[in-house]
DNA sequence: CCATCAATCCAACGACTGATGGATAATCCC
DNA sequence: GGGATTATCCATCAGTCGTTGGATTGATGG
C-alpha cells in the first residue's frame, strides 16, 4: 500500500472524494448502525484520512444525515417516477388504475430488493426517537400519500372505508422491509422467496380492495 | 441523594438487584440500541455502581443477551399459551379454527402494543448480521410455525397453496412491528389506530384465506 | 513566478468507554 | 461469635472515540 503524502492528489482520475466517502459510510452505517461505526472506520473504508472525511462531510452526525438524504432521495425519485406513470393510467379507467397500483408496488419491491441498505437505514432511522418524526414528514408521508391515493382510486367505485388506506399502505411497506431482511438472512431459495412475496402482495391488494371490473 | 457506602445493603426490601438492572438495561437498549448505551448509563438508571452491574450480569454483551432472553421468552410464552387454546379449538372443526386463528393474532398484537420495547429489540436484533440466524432459530421459527400451522388448518379444506403461508406470517409479523412503531411515533388517535389495524389484520386473513364455512 | 486556495495527512487533545482489582460492609452458616 | 460468602462501591487502567490545529502538497489565476 503506497502511503500517500499530504498535499493534493486524487482529482479527476476517479469519483470525487465526497462520493467515495458517502458510499463507504452508507455501507457501513447500514450494516452496523451509527454508533458502531467510527469516523476512522469510514475513512479507512474510503482510503482517506479522518481529517479528510471531516473536511468533506463535516461532523459524524452530518455525515450520517448526508447518507440518509442520498439513499432516501433515490428511493423517492424511483417511486415518484412510477407514480407519474400510475396517475396517467388512472385517467384511463378503474381497470387500468388497478394495474397501475400493482405496478407501483412492484417498483417499490424491486427497488428495495436491489438496495437492501435502504431497508437497513429505514429501520435504523425508525428506531431513533427524535428523528423519525422529521423522517416521516420529509420522506415517508409523501410516498405513503401517493400509494394511498392510488389505492382509493383503484377501489371499486371509490367506496373504500375500511380497512383505512393508510394502515394498509404502512403494513405493506413494513411487509416489504421484512421480506428484504429475510432475503438478507438468506433462508431458502432467493428467487423463490421473491416470487412468493409478489404473489402475497398482489393477493393482498386484490383481497382487500377487489377490482371494480372482475 | 443519600450516598450509599460499600458493603451489602439492599436485600429483600425490594426486587432483587439483578432484576432492577435488567429492567433498566432493557428500557435503555430498546430506546437507544447497544452501542449508544454505556454500562454506566445502565448502572445510573438502576441506581447502582458499574461494578455491581458487572457482578450480576457479567460483560455488556452478556447483559444485552440477558435482556433479549427475558423479553423474548415472555413473548413466546404468551403466544404459546394462546397457541394451546387454538389447537384445542382446532379439533372442534374449521369454523372454530378460523376463530382461533384470529384470536391468536389478536394476542400477538395486544402483546406487542403493550410492550413496545419488544418490537424495538426485535428490530435491532434483525439488523445485526451475525445474530439474527440464531435468533430466528430459537424464537422466531417456532412462533412462525405455530401461526403457520393454524393458518393451513383454518384454510378451506386445507387447499392452501399460495401465497406461501410462511410469507403471509412473516409479513403479518412485520406489519405488527410497523404498527407499533407508528403508535410510538404518536401520529393521530392511538385508540383509533389500534382499532383500524385490527380491522386490517382480520380482513387480510379473511381475504387471503377465506373461511371454509361462510 | 508568485499568491491564493483547496485537498490531504499527521498528531494530538480531552472525553468517554468496558472492564477489573481491591476495600468495605452486611449476611449466612456453623 | 467468627470465618466464609455475597453484595456493593471506589479508583483506575488501557483503549477508542470525535474533533481540530497545523503542516504539506498540488492546482489555479494573474
Amino acid at each position: 500500500m503506497p502511503r500517500r503524502r499530504p498535499g493534493r492528489p486524487r482529482r479527476d482520475d476517479q469519483r470525487p472524494t465526497r462520493e467515495l466517502v458517502l458510499a463507504a459510510a452508507t455501507a457501513l452505517f447500514a450494516e452496523r448502525g451509527f454508533d458502531a461505526v467510527s469516523v476512522r472506520d469510514v475513512a479507512a473504508a474510503a482510503g482517506v484520512d479522518v481529517a479528510t472525511v471531516a473536511h468533506h462531510t463535516g461532523t459524524k452526525a452530518q455525515l450520517y444525515d448526508a447518507c440518509f438524504a442520498r439513499v432516501f432521495s433515490a428511493e423517492r425519485e424511483a417511486v415518484e417516477a412510477a407514480g407519474d406513470r400510475a396517475r396517467a393510467a388512472l385517467a384511463a379507467g378503474p381497470a387500468d388504475a388497478v394495474r397501475a397500483l400493482h405496478d407501483l408496488v412492484d417498483v417499490f419491491v424491486d427497488f428495495l430488493e436491489d438496495r437492501p441498505e435502504t431497508t437497513a437505514l429505514w429501520l435504523r432511522r425508525w428506531l431513533e426517537p427524535r428523528r423519525h418524526t422529521e423522517l416521516d414528514r420529509r420522506y415517508a408521508a409523501p410516498l405513503y400519500a401517493q400509494v394511498e391515493q392510488l389505492l382509493v382510486a383503484a377501489s371499486a367505485a371509490g367506496a373504500l372505508v375500511e380497512p383505512a388506506p393508510h394502515v394498509t399502505v404502512r403494513s405493506l411497506v413494513w411487509a416489504v422491509h421484512g421480506h428484504v431482511v429475510a432475503l438478507a438472512a438468506g433462508a431458502g431459495s432467493e428467487a423463490r422467496e421473491r416470487r412468493e412475496f409478489r404473489v402475497f402482495v398482489h393477493r393482498l391488494l386484490d383481497g382487500l380492495y377487489p377490482p371494480a371490473i372482475p
